[in-house]
Order: structure tokens, then C-alpha cells, then sequence
DNA sequence: ACCGAAATTGAACGCTCATTCAAAAAATTG
DNA sequence: CAATTTTTTGAATGAGCGTTCAATTTCGGT
């Protein structure tokens, strides 16, 4: 069963080289011909594997995605089981890991830009960010009243995208570490002016 | 003088339809010819007072800016001179007028994301930056006590882009003015929780 | 009406790139 | 080892694009 051991090894190259070249020429310079040459494998090889150049953007966008759940989900597990030590986990997932260093994070800015005009990369995306909501919403109901919910569960992850944001930005001037401590901040500020108990 | 008065009128033709043409098609897809079908004119008058496609960019890039200097300008004369009062100015003027809708959203989340493969772009970019901090700093010192001043402007800073790219994404889904509603919300809580008078 | 200058045109050119596919290489099987 | 299938290659292809510039049109002054 080599075959699909080589399957599997050969679209992660190819991602991983898309990642590569994004980060360093930009998602308009990230070409077949450069992302082959960092892979080590053939021009050939992209449409054998992905149906083409689009398929092995989704399939990149795919892996980030995931890659952000699989540190959501990491982080959730070294937590005390308190609310707000959940919703503290989730802003640490999301200046952790594959997310923050300047390689993801221009990639994610050019995916969103380009999943304006693909409904098969918006439609990821969609997901994605219902999934954050209703995740920061399950939490935050235990901390404070029903009606400021949704509104604050809305800003925080405003606060994160445009954070993610700055940070893509900044040429990685500015901290993660920042970023996560000013996210904090603004969680403990609502759930003190929001104060009641569940 | 109708010399200067024909080219001032070319170059607006020409930054309109690249704005029509991004919304349409996306950055990718605004090529010359179509920026010159939408505008009526020829493909080589592009360079004749662009020098070339960067500088079209590059122009209607800093129409936006400029643009969105405008309305901040405009929004600042009709409030009463308290420094909360142009705090909330700052947050209209952001989300009103030609920052919001569709087309120029769509636009700004595509310069942003070409700006970190091009200085030039990129330059413009961090003035821009700059200036909404010193701003909000500006006002900010007279509401609560100097340690909280930046770290409050940043997050304010953060919301407005945070809020911006989702209505970006949203296709519009979002309302601007509940990304306004949700701004202010912050801002008062920031004021409230950091209560020390000037 | 005429002329020179400025503005505008758009076909031609050269370049880049994604895709294709026949051939080669590698792996698997008998 | 030979036969067969799977995997990989990379040159050829053609489409799309920005730029150029000689030719044409428009304009302002006289």
C-alpha cells in the first residue's frame, strides 16, 4: 500500500512549498514553476495530485484551517475547565503556532483576498469564523447576561482578525505576544463591566 | 489651461474604473484592457499618465487614503469639541462614506494584502497607520491616565480593522453601523474601566 | 481655415505562466 | 528477470497580459 503513503507524502511537499513561496513572493508571485522548484518535484506533478494550480491553493487553505483547529483544540485540553480560561486558550490558539509567524500570516491575508472571489474559499472561511463565534459565544453565556453575549463574542474576534491583521502587517514588528495580552485584556474589561454570573 | 484641466479628468477616469474593476473581478483580474473598457478609454493612456499599471495602482491607492482623510476631517467639524465626542468621530469617519461598501472594502483588503510585496504601497500603508494611532492617542490622554493611552489606541485601532475585514468578507453582510455601535461599546468600556479624569 | 502641439489610439511584440501529454523512470507483480 | 502498472518528468503549447510606439485624432491659437 506504498501508494497511498506517497500520495499523502507528495501533496504535503507540494503544500508545504506553496506556503514557502507565498511567504516569499507574495500569493501573485507564487507560480507553479517556483513552488515545483522548492518542492524538488516537477510542474508536472500539480495537476497529477490537485486537478491544477487552484486545487493546491484550496487544499493549502484547507491544511491552515486545520492547523488552527488542531491548536484551538491543543490548548483547550492544558486548561483549567473555567470559562474564562477557555476563552483565554482560544486568543492564545490564534497568535500560536503555524497562525502567527510571518509565513502563515501573509498567507492567510492573501487566502482572504482571494476567497472574495472564489465561493469554494469563502465558503471555508465562512466556516471558520461561525466556528470562533460560536465557540467564544458557548463561554462567554457563563460570564455574563444573554443580551451582551453575541455582541462580545463579535468584537473579540474582531480584535483578533485585526490584530492578525496589523501583525501580517508589520513586517512581524509587533508582538504576538502583544496582541494576546491586549485580546486579554479587553476580555476581562467586558466580562467586569458585563458583571453578572451565570 | 484645459491641458491640466483634461488630465486631471483622465487620471479620476481611469482610478474609478480600477476601483469598478477590483470590486468586479478582484485584484487578480483587473487587467488594463478592462480598467480601459470601463473607463471608455484606450489601453496605452495608462502609461501616458500612470507611467504603467504600478502607477495606477499606486494612485488609486492613495485616492482611498486620501479619501478616507476626508471623511475623518469632515466628520471632526460637526461634533462638539469633547475628546470622547472625537473618538466617535474617528470610528464614523471610518465606517462611513466610501470606506464601506462593497467596492471599496473589497479594494482595501487587496491593497493591504499587495502593499506587503511592494514598499511603496506599503509606505503609505504605515502613515496611515500612524496617523489614526497618533489621533487616537491624541484624545485618548485626556480620558484616562498615560499607561493606558497606547494599548487602548492599539485595540481601538485593531477593532476598527478587525470589524473592516469582516464586513470586507461578509459581502456585505455585516452592518457598518453595528461594527460602529460595537466600537463605541469598547471605547466607553475602556473610559469607564480606566476612570481617571485628565 | 491652417498649423503645430498635445492627446489618444490600438496593433504588434515579448514575456510569463498554467496546462498538457508523450515519454521515461520507478515500483509492483507474476 | 520480464511484464505491467503507477508515478514522474519537462518540453511544447497556447492563452493572457503589460508595454511600446508609429499613426491618428483633437485642440488651441492665429
Amino acid at each position: 500500500m506504498a501508494r497511498i503513503g506517497v500520495e499523502t507524502i507528495r501533496r504535503q511537499q507540494l503544500i508545504d512549498a506553496t506556503l514557502q513561496v507565498i511567504e516569499e513572493h507574495g500569493f501573485q508571485g507564487a507560480t507553479i514553476g517556483k513552488i515545483a522548484a522548492v518542492s524538488g518535484l516537477s510542474v508536472g506533478i500539480v495537476s497529477h495530485y490537485f486537478g491544477g494550480k487552484q486545487g493546491l491553493l484550496e487544499a493549502t487553505m484547507r491544511h491552515l484551517l486545520s492547523s488552527l483547529q488542531q491548536d484551538v483544540s491543543k490548548l483547550m485540553k492544558d486548561r483549567p475547565n473555567t470559562p474564562r480560561e477557555r476563552l483565554m486558550a482560544i486568543v492564545d490558539a490564534n497568535f500560536s503556532g503555524v497562525q502567527t509567524h510571518a509565513q502563515s500570516s501573509k498567507t492567510w491575508l492573501a487566502f482572504w483576498t482571494q476567497a472574495m472571489h472564489s465561493p469554494d474559499l469563502m465558503r471555508l472561511q465562512r466556516v471558520n469564523e461561525r466556528r470562533l463565534l460560536s465557540n467564544l459565544m458557548f463561554y462567554l453565556r457563563e460570564l455574563m447576561p444573554e443580551p451582551q453575549v453575541r455582541s462580545t463574542a463579535q468584537t473579540i474576534a474582531a480584535l483578533i482578525d485585526g490584530f492578525w491583521l496589523r501583525a501580517a502587517m508589520s513586517e512581524g514588528r509587533i508582538e504576538p505576544s502583544q496582541a494576546v495580552t491586549l485580546c486579554k485584556t479587553y476580555i476581562d474589561q467586558a466580562i467586569q463591566a458585563n458583571n453578572g454570573a451565570s
